[in-house]
DNA sequence: TTGTAGGCGTTATCAG
DNA sequence: CTGATAACGCCTACAA
């Protein structure tokens, strides 16, 4: 015992030199790769223990080929959903005993070229949302010698994997829902401009409108960003649209509970005046003032499933079949909506 | 130009020989470390273009002994808490242009143990958040070839930097602005029972209720775990009580919306009934009916901290004096607790 | 301004 | 069962 604390570094040589073995022995015992005499294979694991010895990743990495890491590109850190989509992914990654690189807040072109290439040699492979920047001009930056995985993005390339929500299928739904229960004038508070998803949700929730015969209206479309602060102010300003519409459906919860908080300090009430739906079904929805009605989304499923298909990718090596996923929503109807005790709308014909 | 897509592994060496250099120089331009001529610099910089070239981070930061990334361990990924840690932590890592290694959910020690285990080589230094596992047996396991931040730990060893909130500190001035609004039944839905934050939390309730002279009763302290779901449910317990408590502080503001729900639906209200409070004024605090009077903690700031202490301790590589940071809250007085308009109250002695 | 060569800490392939 | 030893891809003196 040489170094008692073992204040520097101490490598696999060190651990060797002191078992009185060679590194490759100890290589051995530290991947249960090949046979070792179970007595040596104990002493090793005593030394290394009493020299705090630990691996170097980098190394192993380096030369093993593999990192047991996955990357992991967003967009933003903000809010419930990505909170929920992060969680997901890194349960699934320790199912898998893996780890998680993570990276965000990229919504430039360049900073996701220059986040990707950090990457290189440190994961063994990518999932990459990225629903602001454009599609074709992300291809040119995705490694070909990493499988990817493509989360809400607008794009369906047969180089790689995509899993997306059905965001238009259930902003349908939702809105065929209050259609269902009377109301004609349905506004919608929209996500950010370029958002892929956003621009999903608001293509179903014309969908819906036309599919009843209601005419979309510009003036119906508020702007928002996904926070609690642009549903407010869409409320705000839905009251001061003539004739006003009775019903809002907002692209996220966020966005709603934000609505319906404008509302009521307007002396609205909800849903007598004006019915609120959001989309996601956080965790929050069914606990605010009345209970949420909302668009369901196993926001976490969506981080695991990726997971899981980069795995499977990483197995079965060279032949992969590339697959495009797309998840589920489904209606949750609580009070916020006013409606709870009609029949479930049919889902209208796209 | 060999192999037009670069479809394998492309190395400096590739870039060199296609270059017409040596691998020395192609390693200067991608560092911008000693001098090279412009234009064969930019002879390098094009053919490392067309062959998509990246350097091999492993293999670098095996080679620089600096990876560039810093490890971070949380326990759970779980709310709007953790989500706004992440997020302070990423925004300022991206400032000072390194990458995060994120791991969660350890709350076992040995879990925690692999991790860290697993982060050597791969980082330069770790932020560790770990306020289930207990103090003692934490402080085994962190390397020490590594700086080390621990966040909301309850532990304040010299080795390490340590950042925390002041939990009881704000925890007392709310139950004690409850307090001088003239209630004197207030209950508690606490944390999860190991958790560090949460214990100082009731700690804080308690010496506030000594403070102003009453007695904590073990009846008024129901049982948490930070999920919306368990504040319905002590909300349901307190309702219970008799003589039942006007009012209820709750350890974190997703069980004060919970705790609200349960009251609604019990047709009791807020804060003419119970008043409600929570802790740490996430985005949703403000837009709940009523809104919640809550403790602001300026999360996302917690992990800011965290990485600039960090980075601070990685450039004054030896010399690094340790630092216990605390902090401050603040009292952010909503409509939950139905004393808005009485003066603020001032800080009981502990 | 450029090239050579040794080393970073592991793994993996052979012989023994 | 164990030990040399050649990669792995890059950085960095040192030399030219």
């Amino acid at each position: 015992m040489q170094q008692p604390g073992g204040c520097v570094r101490v490598t696999i040589r060190d651990v060797a030199r002191e078992a009185g073995v060679s590194v490759a022995t100890v290589s051995r015992v530290f991947n249960d790769s090949g046979p070792v005499n179970p007595t040596t294979r104990a002493r090793i694991r005593e030394i290394a223990r009493e020299l705090r010895y630990a691996p170097n990743s980098a190394a192993r990495s380096l030369s093993a080929r593999r990192t047991g890491t996955l990357g992991v590109l967003l967009p933003d850190l903000h809010g419930a959903f990505f909170s929920e989509v992060i969680r997901g992914i890194d349960l699934a990654v320790q199912r898998h005993h893996h780890h998680l690189l993570l990276s965000s807040s990229h919504n430039e072109r360049s900073e996701v070229a220059a986040a990707l290439r950090v990457m290189r040699g440190r994961v063994d492979g990518i999932i990459l949302m990225s629903p602001a920047v454009d599609a074709e001009t992300l291809v040119a930056e995705l490694p070909d010698d990493l499988p990817v995985v493509l989360l809400n993005c607008a794009l369906r390339d047969e180089r790689f994997d995509t899993i997306e929500i059905d965001n238009a299928g259930g902003a349908q739904a939702m809105v065929g829902h209050l259609l269902a229960c009377g109301h004609r004038r349905v506004a919608l508070v929209g996500g950010p401009p370029r958002n892929h998803d956003a621009r999903e949700r608001r293509r179903g929730y014309r969908a819906a409108l036309r599919a009843a015969g209601v005419e979309p209206r510009a003036e119906w479309e508020l702007p928002g960003d996904y926070s609690e602060g642009a549903g407010h102010r869409a409320a705000l300003a839905l009251l001061a649209l003539d004739p006003r519409p009775t019903a809002l459906f907002a692209a996220n919860d966020a966005m709603a509970v934000g609505a319906m908080s404008a509302l009521r300090e307007a002396g609205m009430r909800v849903p007598e005046d004006v019915a609120v739906t959001g989309f996601d079904d956080v965790p929050m929805a069914r606990y605010v003032t009345p209970p949420l009605t909302t668009v369901r989304v196993a926001i976490s499923e969506l981080g695991a499933r990726a997971v899981d298909v980069l795995m499977a990718a990483l197995t079965r090596d060279g032949d992969h079949r590339r697959g495009h996923d797309v998840l589920p929503t489904s209606l949750v109807v609580r009070g916020s909506c006013g409606c709870r005790d009609r029949p479930p709308p049919s889902r209208a014909p796209p």
